[in-house]
RNA sequence: GCGCCUGUAGCUCAGUCGGAUAGAGCAUCCGCCUUCUAAGCGGACGGUCAGGGGUUCGAAUCCCUUCAGGCGCGCCA
């Protein structure tokens, strides 16, 4: 039998029974967490003086009266009251060496699948098909990626959404631009190979030619009442647009597919209807000659309320009325528990308004969670939104390209003997992951700096770290020859290198525990590069091939479950490994 | 004007939701390759957690306030 919860649950669960058992409110909360320092222990209890306070002992007594209830002589070694009041506790080597040994033997490393499995809507990347995905699409796209494999990891039912943006007035320019070009004899496809400048070229007819403007505002009009000729005209357009995304998600290993496009234009027929169900619940009222929906929540001192337009005088809808529309959608038909969104912090105003309408108006169910993922923005070196050199908005694509291009020189440099073909494998491989991963192990709240150097450096929490730290651990298992499932030694957990390495090695469900429950993947990239650090100092101290009979099995177990973690951690980020680099 | 976010070492970033002496990497300096990949490892230096009040056994973290920066705020998405 492997873990039932992972160390941190299991200790919280027996120090709070002792708690209570001591005399503690039945709520009060042990507070268990990794020891902040090595003296410490491997964990820490930090409850003790806050339940004290409640019940009005000394903390300390109230430890001692603690520790006569606890008995964790399964697990720990040794037991400690330091402090105020702290309780701190070493795992026992026997324990962990155990441990281990059951771990390997799971696919998943022990880690358990949730018990109540939730549907969760993820709402991620969601590019403008008038425009090729450019680098503000990559921290949606990456980040929501990354939590959404996580979420399934653990066993939820997740329900991607990629809400792009396939409608608007925009399309009317594209549209009329698409009609010229057939009128000129000129190859569609051609043009639109390349979309960013099938769309300069459009805004330039439409900022310059009056006539131009005209035929595209016509178009709007009968793109939205249906025109057949001008549909046929948009989903060529779409297809093509959409086929370039596909070809980006591929290029960054993304798992997003056409099943999971649910575009704008796909909740046209609803608007009407959310725009009614406001109407005969009240909720909606007229001013200017919009339809707005007024509510005191975002009203400011003086009373005055920042409305929710949701009908525009002359009767179009917003983005607002759709993302209504989406929210009835996610929970009608999706039945979703909850339903995160990966969109730009800019946009929080926004999805408050939309979140708080869609529970007034009974869109949601109570209990439906529904959570904004803010994200920063990605800055170029000089604090400014990042620009390419010239100073235009970054192909995502491009951008793709050139990490490949320059991983591939780095490795081709440090490692002039490999084979061409590998060495572009490994540059395309490490570009992608370092820019994957340069974004992902930062905080997704704030902005940060998009900086090749860093990203593609060997130090330091970086992707090509962690790379190199697993090709190392393969580089061991194919030297040492031995067919790795058949070990059935026993894992010995004596030097503090190994010591170590095996705590780290337990503590990653906790790290992707927190992934999920916050939307925050760098929590994982944190545990990953600790553990790569882990390994390194054991790899520097720990000879694995060359040590005895016995303890070399010992080792070998240690470095291929660290391999395994490493591995399994990675593709929950969405990122590859390399046997070899 | 109102609201949201951000401010931590020279630089890039963490900080487990109120816990012990605030941590990494880069840069700088000093060590370690006849032994599993030195793309690595060990060590040193570096802080008024923007400033000021408050809450309490305890605050980078919570509250108030000032300053600086970013972003939003009725018919774009």
């Amino acid at each position: 039998m492997g873990f039932l919860v992972n160390i941190q649950t299991l200790l919280n669960q027996r120090i709070q029974a002792a708690m209570v058992a001591s005399g503690a409110a039945d709520d009060a909360p042990a507070l268990v967490r990794q020891s902040a320092k090595v003296q410490f222990g491997d964990y820490q209890a930090n409850g003790i003086m806050g339940a004290a306070k409640k019940i009005g002992t000394n903390p300390r007594e109230f430890a001692a009266k603690v520790l006569e209830q606890l008995d964790l002589s399964d697990i720990a070694e040794k037991v400690d009251i330091a402090g105020p009041g702290f309780i701190n506790i070493f795992l026992k080597n026997e324990w962990l060496g155990a441990q281990l040994g059951e771990q390997r033997k799971s696919e998943r490393l022990d880690v358990a699948v949730v018990a109540d499995p939730q549907t969760v809507v993820v709402d991620y990347s969601a590019p403008n098909l008038a425009k090729e995905m450019h680098v503000g699409h990559l921290r949606s796209t990456v980040i929501g990626d990354a939590v959404v494999r996580t979420l399934e990891f653990l066993g939820h039912k997740v329900v991607r959404q990629n809400h792009v943006g396939d409608w608007g007035t925009q399309f009317g320019m594209l549209l009329a631009y698409m009609e010229r070009l057939r009128a000129q004899n000129s190859k569609i496809s051609m043009a639109l190979s390349d979309l960013e400048t099938f769309y300069r070229a459009a805004k330039t007819c439409f900022d310059d030619d009056e006539a131009f403007a005209a035929r595209a505002r016509e178009l709007v009009v009968a793109l939205q009442s249906g025109d057949e000729e001008c549909l046929a005209l948009w989903n060529e357009f779409i297809d093509i647009s959409m086929a370039h995304c596909e070809e980006t998600y591929k290029m960054l290993g993304v798992s997003l597919a056409r099943q999971d496009v649910m575009p704008e234009s796909a909740y046209n027929d609803d608007l009407e209807n959310v725009i009614n169900e406001l109407q005969t619940q009240g909720l909606l009222q007229e001013s200017d000659g919009a339809k707005c929906v007024f509510m005191e929540e975002f009203a400011n001192k003086d009373g005055e309320i920042t409305p929710i337009i949701v009908q525009k005088t002359g009767g179009g809808f917003l983005y607002a009325t759709t993302d209504l529309a989406a929210v009835r959608y996610r929970q009608k038909v999706l039945n979703a528990d909850r339903v995160l969104y990966f969109v730009d912090a800019r946009q929080s105003l926004h999805f408050q308004q939309i979140f708080t309408l869609s529970r007034k108006a009974g869109f949601v169910e109570p209990t439906t969670s529904l959570e904004h993922m803010p994200f920063g923005t990605v800055m170029g070196s000089d604090g400014k939104p990042f620009k390419t050199r010239s100073g235009g908005v970054a192909k995502l694509s491009a951008l793709l390209e050139e990490a490949q291009e320059r991983a591939f020189q780095l490795v081709a440099s440090k490692n002039p003997d490999m084979a061409e073909d590998e060495q572009r494998n490994v540059g395309r491989v490490v570009g992608i992951a370092s820019v994957k991963y340069a974004d992902l192990s930062k905080n997704r709240t704030s902005d940060y700096v998009f900086n090749w150097d860093n990203m593609l450096s060997f130090e330091g929490n970086t992707a090509p770290y962690l790379l190199y730290a697993y090709s190392r651990v393969a580089s061991i298992v194919r030297r040492s020859e031995i067919d790795v499932s058949s070990i059935n030694a026993p894992i010995t957990i004596a030097a503090e290198q190994e010591r170590a390495l095996a705590v780290k090695l337990f503590q990653f469900e906790e790290a992707i525990q927190q992934v999920v429950s916050d939307g925050m993947p760098h929590f994982l990239c944190a545990y990953l590069y600790e553990l790569s650090g882990v390994f390194m100092t054991f790899y520097e101290a720990c000879p694995i091939l060359a040590a005895e009979s016995g303890l070399k099995e010992s080792r070998l177990q240690l470095a291929l479950n660290t391999a395994s973690t490493l591995q399994l951690g990675l593709s929950l980020l969405g990122i590859e490994t390399l046997e070899r680099m």
